[in-house]
DNA sequence: TGTACCTATTTGCTTTAACGGATATGAGCA
DNA sequence: TGCTCATATCCGTTAAAGCAAATAGGTACA
């Protein structure tokens, strides 16, 4: 709702055809750890500890990014008795997956140098 | 660079197939207010005054925005005088946010109800 | 029923990055 | 040359969201 009419902002629908979600849409794979995730269960179905064991990061951090993977709509959920299989199943997904590959390929360059956006990239200094 | 082979953490390659500069690159997108500047900017070329009275945020901000999304490769920039002129060229793009639109409108009440990322929806609180 | 296992959630901490405001750079015009 | 306007960059503050560790919730199997 974020009540914006309430100021002289009414000229910024905050809502003009929803690019707000739109962009919740776009951050969940603006993260290199649910990105890595979503392209393992590109290719088949995996449980959760098979992506722990994938990512290297904690079972909790994994469950909740798989979590929000599905939220998103772009993994699938399969319970089997205590076991949580995720997949790709919308075949959209892989092509934005390859769209944004191709894309990002063509300006890695420039995409490299970009300063503005640190972006996940110098923060896995080992130190 | 990001030496992670000084650890015993070799198998994680760090750069499958350069993940981390695709999420780096969806991250552009992640943001609102450079997603709005984006469609934008998709229709017709704009000077960053033009995109200043558009967003509503102060121009040093818009600014930023636009040379990022500029170093991604998403619009390009043409210089005139003192203007500084933005467009998108590429056709890809139109059609990556025409898909991630396709996508998460199909997705639109999972997503909304989504809170595992927060992502930049209750953010904008009038005080 | 109790125990081992898999997954989900909570908590506290730390880093990232968006923001406004101030300032610097540089083009055009008087 | 000096002034104005358009754009770019710097800086301090604040909110968002990453992480590990601890814990809770359920399922299967003895």
């Amino acid at each position: 709702m974020t009540s914006t009419s309430d100021l002289g902002l009414a000229f910024l629908p905050e809502t003009d055809s929803g690019v707000e979600m739109v962009a919740k849409f776009f951050r969940a794979l603006a993260d290199p750890t649910r990105l890595r995730l979503l392209e393992f269960l590109l290719a088949e179905e995996h449980t959760v500890s098979d992506c722990v064991g994938f990512v290297g990061l904690s079972q909790g951090r994994v469950s909740s990014h798989l979590a929000c993977l599905a939220d998103c709509g772009y993994v699938q959920l399969r319970r089997e008795g205590r076991y949580a299989h995720y997949k790709v199943v919308d075949p959209r997904v892989a092509d934005l997956v390859m769209l944004a590959r191709s894309l990002a390929a063509d300006n890695a360059a420039a995409l490299a140098a970009c300063v503005r956006i640190p972006a996940a990239s110098e923060q896995r200094e080992v130190q």
